[in-house]
DNA sequence: GAATTAATTGAACGTTTGTTTTATTATGTC
DNA sequence: GACATAATAAAACAAACGTTCAATTAATTC
């Protein structure tokens, strides 16, 4: 009827985050009530207002953390005086593995936008853009060098973003396919779609098929 | 009190089934209200029950509406008998330009899939499914014929369709780009990404910048 | 071991939800 | 003009919602 033996905030509150990402993943945000959170938690709905002011802080705090990590992720990852060709490929199998591995907090901040305030929103739509601006400037840096072809910076970054997420909706990790293989069928659209010239430091992107490749090892 | 002046069954289920489409799609399917649909419509919430039995059968309804159409646009624009390529730019021309016209219905049909109930939600994905099909078909008859170059004929189905139904997320008609712009540099970017083969009935898809185009003309 | 602080419960609050029921009025038919 | 039927309103239902508050116990500090 109060505080239970062995209870700790740290690991509540850790808890919670994890069970409401799946939770609102899977159910959506509205969908998903506070006692149904608790529950998944084990504690009283009461106890989740010591962590977090109201619902919807929490969607936010989950969609922040989530961006503030893949922005992260990248600044961790990119390849600093490459060659478009290179940063590109970085770009792609970063954003891939990234997106495989938190799959429940990309649907989340990918679907959940219409829930949050002006303000809120506006902050994660800030991130996002910041994110693909990046993608952006290697697409024009690739153009400029005469490396790509393109139509539009602009178009190809957002079709290019939407193809490499939208991964999440049909790949499940150990079916048909292993991660590695899906990320470098993925890079080798990207470079075709993106008109990548061979030669040089970049490889041919011919499609090579399975069977093909393994024999040529 | 009652029935009022001018009132029509055929009316008011239409005007209920736009004003719900628009709804679910700006706010989601969980926050919209019966009484917040209904006062759209001009109309009582108990009104709406005499359209539709539940909530979740007006859901249904406008997801099954919606696949039906984008069905019967592919079946009535499909090329047959031609080659691969040229069934490929028809079924990438289709399906732009049906989404951008029915960008808030594809919003539902895409996001709401988690609130339909198993057996109504294994009817949707079944006529998805088929729609899929006709792309992967595609696909594997280019490969065949020595057209296209892809690494998996399913993953790049699933690669494409992401990439263009995506179109609705930040499209909005009127701004920068017209739908024929727009609509051309997708399929530009589609041949590019099956690494089609040039010559014969198939132009080349290499990128030609707006201005360089213009100049051409 | 007393005092303080951290973590949680249980009950309650006022709203809102999807839906049902009953009554009432407009329209179309003979 | 009477009668049947179509279309709606108004009121009510129980259940569930997000959130608050006071009480209570575990852990920590001195």
């Amino acid at each position: 009827m109060a505080r239970t033996t062995g209870s700790d905030g740290e690991k509540t509150e850790a808890a919670v985050r994890e069970a409401a990402v799946s939770l609102i993943a899977c159910l959506g945000y509205e969908a998903m009530s506070m006692r149904q959170l608790a529950a998944e938690v084990g504690v009283q709905a009461a106890a989740l207002y010591r962590y977090f002011p109201t619902k919807q802080d929490l969607l936010f705090t989950l969609m922040f953390e989530h961006m503030e990590d893949l922005i992260e992720a990248w600044r961790a990852a990119h390849p600093v005086g490459a060659d478009p060709a290179t940063r590109l490929a970085a770009y792609v199998e970063n954003h891939i593995a990234f997106h495989i591995e938190r799959r429940h907090s990309t649907h989340v901040s990918n679907m959940e936008l219409r829930s949050l305030s002006h303000e809120k929103l506006t902050q994660i739509l800030r991130m996002r853009t910041a994110y693909e601006k990046e993608l952006r400037a290697i697409l024009r840096d690739g153009v400029e060098a005469g490396l790509f072809s393109v139509e539009d910076t602009g178009l190809t970054a957002m079709a290019l973003i939407q193809m490499m997420t939208g991964v999440i909706v049909w790949f499940r990790p150990g079916e048909r396919l292993s991660i590695a293989e899906v990320t470098a069928t993925y890079l080798a659209m990207t470079m075709r779609l993106v008109g990548a010239k061979r030669g040089g430091a970049t490889p041919s992107y011919d499609a090579v098929r399975p069977f093909e490749r393994s024999r040529t090892l």
